[in-house]
DNA sequence: CATTCGTCCTGATAGC
DNA sequence: TGCTATCAGGACGAAT
């Protein structure tokens, strides 16, 4: 279930197997991976074919690599060579189950492989000729690749972690905040969208035009960490709280980035196959029943201090009854 | 505008 | 055994 820590490693694969090639071939073996590129397969592949990686970035859970248009595309736009043509990326969103995968060619197919790039041939002086094809493999299709075109960024930054040198972000990820990760990331900005919503405070971690790359297992693991409840109402939170759960949040990404991602099953591979471990270390996410690690070491520990799992928003939400007690009478 | 809800998907698992 | 129901959940568009 990749969140933020899984796309950047993903992200920082690809920034070493893919910067700088060429795609030679596209391969769509199931349409609905590209669904949200309108104009169709054909026209999806004919963007790619003959265009060069220029960068991998990232913000959110979003991942993109600026492409440099094939020569005759640009050629054809604008035959001066000047930059008449909008710059492009292709995009990527990993939804629930996706992977890209740098492969060689001709190894066996995944089961749910659904688009195939075959990339350039590179012979490197370390490294010997790199695999060919870049795999995008997503068992339950909830995510897919497109190609869109780049606007700047509202604040004229450039795009999240992945360091693009340019102010440009795809729009289709334009209204996506800044990650607490991004060094652009600004907590006032935060705070005060925060404070202007009338919700829960879980709501709002998952809103990812709020903050983002944050999906349900990392709220979970952050809400825990700074001691507060799910339901909490964004409106009246305090700065310090709100400063707290969002230091909880850059700190659980940040140990689960270094470990290597997250992984429940063989569902999240990172680029080049190999799986994270990070789920030794949660707290909260998935333990339902299990003794919240942080009471267990009070003297005073009981039941009480049992992981509940509730439903909330059509999704499980796990936390501790006793370190984050819910809210009476909407006081705090 | 802000907020909530239904939809998209497959496969593992539970229950009859 | 074999069927159906449930669950997992990110993002988006529609509805309120």
């Amino acid at each position: 279930m990749p969140e933020l820590p899984e796309v950047e490693v993903v992200r920082r694969g690809l920034a070493r197997w893919v910067l700088g090639r060429t795609i030679d071939d596209v391969d769509i073996l199931d349409v609905r991976s590209i669904r949200r590129h309108g104009l169709g397969a054909e026209d999806f592949a004919g963007n790619l074919v003959g265009a060069r990686v220029l960068d991998v970035v990232r913000r959110g859970k979003f991942l993109w690599m600026p492409l440099a248009p094939p020569a005759e595309a640009g050629g054809t736009a604008t035959s001066g060579g000047t930059s008449g043509v909008a710059p492009v990326a292709l995009m990527a969103h990993l939804g629930m189950s996706g992977q890209l995968l740098v492969k060689d060619a001709g190894l066996p197919e995944e089961k749910h492989l659904r688009v195939r790039l075959t990339l350039s041939a590179v012979d490197d002086p370390d490294a010997g000729p790199l695999p060919q094809e870049l795999r995008f493999v997503d068992q339950r299709i909830f995510g897919g690749l497109f190609v869109t075109s780049m606007v700047s960024t509202t604040d004229g930054h450039p795009g999240g972690l992945g360091e693009s040198p340019l102010p440009l972000i795809p729009v289709e990820a334009s209204h996506i905040a800044r990650d607490p990760l991004d060094p652009a990331f600004s907590f006032d900005d935060f705070f005060a969208k925060l404070r202007r919503r009338r919700t829960g405070i879980k709501r709002a971690l998952l809103d990812q035009g709020l903050v983002s790359g944050i999906g349900n297992i990392y709220a979970d693991e952050a809400l825990w960490a700074a001691k507060v409840h799910y339901a909490r109402p964004t409106d009246v939170m305090r700065r310090a709280d709100a400063l707290r759960l969002i230091d909880a949040c850059r700190d659980v990404m940040l140990r689960a980035l270094d470990a290597g991602g997250t992984s429940f099953d063989s569902l999240y591979v990172n680029v080049n196959g190999s799986s994270g471990y990070f789920e030794r270390s949660l707290n909260a996410y998935g333990r339902e029943g299990e003794p919240c690690t942080r009471c267990a070491a009070d003297p005073l520990f009981d039941s009480l201090s049992l992981i509940r799992r509730e439903m909330f928003m059509n999704r499980s939400s796990f936390s501790c009854p006793r370190c984050q007690p819910k809210p009476r009478n909407g006081r705090w």
